[in-house]
RNA sequence: GGUGGGGUUCCCGAGUGGUCAAAGGGAUCAGACUGUAAAUCUGACGGCUCAGCCUUCGGAGGUUCAAAUCCUCCCCCCACCA
């Protein structure tokens, strides 16, 4: 089975240029493909998930990918589809943030011996002149064209407008496309469906430049049930980083999901098969449940390793209750069958404490320094309306004071609302 | 540069001298119902030493017993014109 066909089997392609070619291309050759990557943070989140999970699917079909992260770019803010102009970083931010995404990906693809590429465009970007760039390569940009182009309209209708540092976005992208068409023979160009409009550039600058075809495929923009862009919650983005968002949290993120997404998400984010996930689509109730647990533990293990994957199951497990995973539910997942009963919990979000720091401290203060409630407000509230618990008991006071009896071997396990846990480790 | 319109609590958006911690909606949080789901219903939703007090309405001053609301200056945004 093709790539091309995988790849829309499981649900990642929204649009392509040139259908049959690039079938072609990529049935008989070793190709080579990218997808930019914005530096604009040290770690990046489940929202470039798509993008990294599509590289993967590439390379365990023997092609070569090249994660371009945008060291040049990252100084200008690409404007597609955003509402806002970003604020322009440093280069010595997009250094550090280079380094943690390049760890990052190491997890998902293979970049030994070549197999695959980190590349940053600062390295012709930042050479460019002025009138040559001009003369060269804007001489092939229709204005008219860019005006109308999609990726610029929200900007376009916006009260805030576009500057011309963000217009020029789509030719430094095309121009991108085309070094690496010219130094890397890549000639496929994947993104999210924003990134339409730059890829095709990319493609026309390179046919009018190298006068060579190069393709490009647009992912498309994974919202969940409810319609919230894919892995942006209230608090934030999901992180890929354990130190920022701990693998116990990213397996709560994925056992979380919306009934609706479990199947999509199989087949997006982890590598099962999807004979098996087919099966899960008629799925209901509790055992629609189970495999959200498998899509929790897949997805955790895919980017922090299964151990940890084991451990945020079994943390999962001791607080939520036990579970039976039969084995035929998906079977081609490596999560340990049978059933799951409390055992470890360590990982479980916790901190320390010694017997002092607690001695004299209220329920407050102790959910608020743990971070459970971010105001002294929001912890009596909290406590007001039910919602938090210690040891598995509903505190009814907000300025009851933390016993003694309280701690239970050395630990005081908090709770709020219904799927918050923190523990207390008293030494 | 000119003219006009704006900047309100996480977001949208009311509010033009006291009854405003500020309508309404969204988001969020908690409770009930459940399957750690969705939908629904109920409640909360600036902070604190919480039946009271304190700090917020672009910024700095001023008028007033009293200002998000009036005045002055400044900053920023938008539209049209140049």
């Amino acid at each position: 089975m093709s790539v091309l066909s995988v790849l829309k089997e499981r649900g990642f392609i929204e649009d392509l240029t040139h259908t049959e070619e690039l079938e072609d291309y990529l049935t008989n050759n070793i190709a080579t493909c990218y997808i930019g990557f914005d530096p604009t943070a040290a770690s990046l989140h489940v929202g470039s998930l798509v993008c990294i999970m599509a590289l993967a699917h590439m390379q365990r079909h023997g092609h070569r990918p090249i994660a371009l992260v945008g060291g040049g770019t990252g100084l200008i803010g690409d404007p597609s589809g955003k509402t806002e102009l970003r604020k322009v970083i440093t280069q010595k931010e997009i250094d550090e943030n280079k380094e943690g995404i390049r760890n990052q990906l190491a997890r998902f693809l293979d970049f030994s011996d070549e197999k695959a590429l980190l590349l940053d465009n600062a390295q012709w970007l930042t050479q460019l002149e002025y009138i040559p760039f001009l003369r060269d390569i804007g001489r092939h940009f229709s204005v008219n064209r860019m005006v109308k182009a999609e990726s610029y309209k929200a900007r376009m209708d916006s009260e805030d407008g576009l500057t011309f540092i963000e217009f020029n976005y789509m030719l430094l992208q095309a121009y991108d496309f085309m070094q690496l068409a010219k130094s890397y023979d890549c000639f496929l160009q994947m993104g999210g469906s924003d990134q339409w409009g730059n890829i095709v550039a990319g493609i026309d600058l390179t046919r009018r430049t190298l006068g060579k075809q190069a393709f490009g495929i647009t992912f498309p923009l994974i919202t969940t049930a409810s319609g919230i862009k894919m892995g942006k919650t209230h608090k934030g983005a999901v992180w890929l980083d354990a130190q920022r968002y701990s693998p116990y949290e990213y397996y709560q993120f994925w056992v979380n999901s919306d009934d609706a997404d479990v199947a999509k998400f199989l087949a997006l984010f982890t590598f099962l098969s999807m004979e098996e996930i087919d099966q899960v689509k008629h799925l209901e109730g509790a055992q629609l449940n189970k495999a959200k647990t498998i899509l929790a533990y897949e997805a955790c293990k895919i980017c922090h390793g299964e151990n940890e994957a084991v451990k945020a199951l079994k943390a999962s497990v001791s607080m939520f209750g036990s579970l039976e995973i039969s084995k035929d539910l998906l079977p081609g997942s490596s999560i340990p069958r049978g059933l799951h009963c409390a055992a470890s919990d360590d990982s479980v979000p916790s901190s320390c404490y010694t017997k002092n720091d607690i001695d004299k401290i209220s329920v407050a203060d102790l959910f608020m320094s743990v971070g459970l409630c971010k105001s002294k407000s929001d912890a009596r509230r909290l406590v007001k309306q039910g919602g938090a618990y210690i040891n598995g008991n509903r505190i009814a006071v907000f300025d009851q004071m933390i016993l003694e009896g309280d701690i239970k071997n050395d630990e005081i396990l908090l709770r709020a609302g219904k799927k918050k846990y923190h523990k207390i480790i008293v030494n």
